[in-house]
DNA sequence: CTTGGCATGTAAACTGTTACATGATTCT
DNA sequence: AGAATCATGTAACAGTTTACATGCCAAG
């Protein structure tokens, strides 16, 4: 139920097609977020319902038309009310860690490939979270502004990697 | 579609019924792998009708049944394939995040509120995975090797949840 | 006398994933 | 010539959450 609300924060910061929010979700909220571009499309069909985004059409050819979503007042003050709840607890699903909770039944070896390739997978995204905030760090101050808070959530994300890799380490040396 | 396989996990580590595994979930695997009491039930059922388990019914008076699930070697057998298998990417779902993404919305007061209710949190399970971790340091030698990976994963819930609250005091600074 | 532990489930509603579907333009 | 980008969707299926349902026994 919350994917809504993530939209209409990511209108908030700047309107866009469906197509760009997705875009924007996968380099942002979509790390402690995740969402596909059917979800999308279908949740901003109910939030033009609801009355909380207006929509600008364009006509283009041999495309289907641009819908560019904008936030109405209504939508910001649904924003502003549910931004005021609690949050419930984050919820991780992490299918390697899994692995790692049974590994005594997993040869040595095999544990060291999944292992290999889980490091590749962390160090990519370490190194993705490193140029999306580097990216932001030489965008002009305005902009810098209104993403102070967004870009922290960055910040978190690259101290859960770093933790992670060094974890991995002493995996590698318990195996 | 894993927590079958998480089941098979807990099942092989020490036989019990659907209440038992339950509650082994909440202090285990259920902190990367959430699953409800109904969940467990029926995937219990199913793992029954794959013949990966079997069951001794225990009659209760005033009870239901007690139903003690043991692996057989079938079950073994799938869990270990599985194993070998590669992991995908972790998932996350943290709507507290999503809030601070937002944070610009928010009075400075109302996020303060909020990531202190968040500090109480994330304080409490990390209370809860130091305890837990000493618990098992405590227990006999065989015990403490056939856990020795299972454990491992709990090191990793420690870094995580260390670096959040270290993240937290820099978002302190910053609202 | 009330809370917590033991013990199992059904059913409806909601959310999320995967497969399918189309097609122009620009870059390599 | 092929891949990536732009641009939007439908539909079937799988998985998750929430509400409902029952009831004994032991400990405080």
């Amino acid at each position: 139920m919350s994917l809504r609300h993530a939209l209409l924060a990511l209108i908030d910061l700047e309107p866009g097609t469906g197509y760009d929010l997705m875009s924007r979700i996968e380099k942002s909220i979509g790390f402690f977020w995740p969402a596909t571009h059917q979800q999308v499309y279908k949740e901003l069909h109910q939030l033009q319902e609801l009355g909380w985004v207006d929509v600008q059409v364009e006509n283009q050819s041999g495309k289907p038309d641009r819908r560019v979503y904008t936030l109405r007042e209504s939508g910001i003050h649904a924003l502003e009310s549910w931004l005021t709840q609690d949050s419930s607890a984050a919820k991780i699903r992490d299918p390697f860690l899994l692995r790692v909770f049974a590994a005594h039944r997993l040869e040595t070896g095999a544990l060291r490939q999944q292992l290999a390739q889980q490091k590749n997978l962390h160090q990519a995204t370490l190194d993705l979270y490193h140029s999306i905030d580097e990216r932001l760090r030489s965008a002009p101050d305005h902009v810098q502004n209104r993403y102070r808070f967004a870009r922290h959530t960055l910040r978190l994300g690259i101290y859960y990697e770093q933790a992670w890799l060094r974890w991995s380490e002493e995996l590698d040396e318990l195996a």
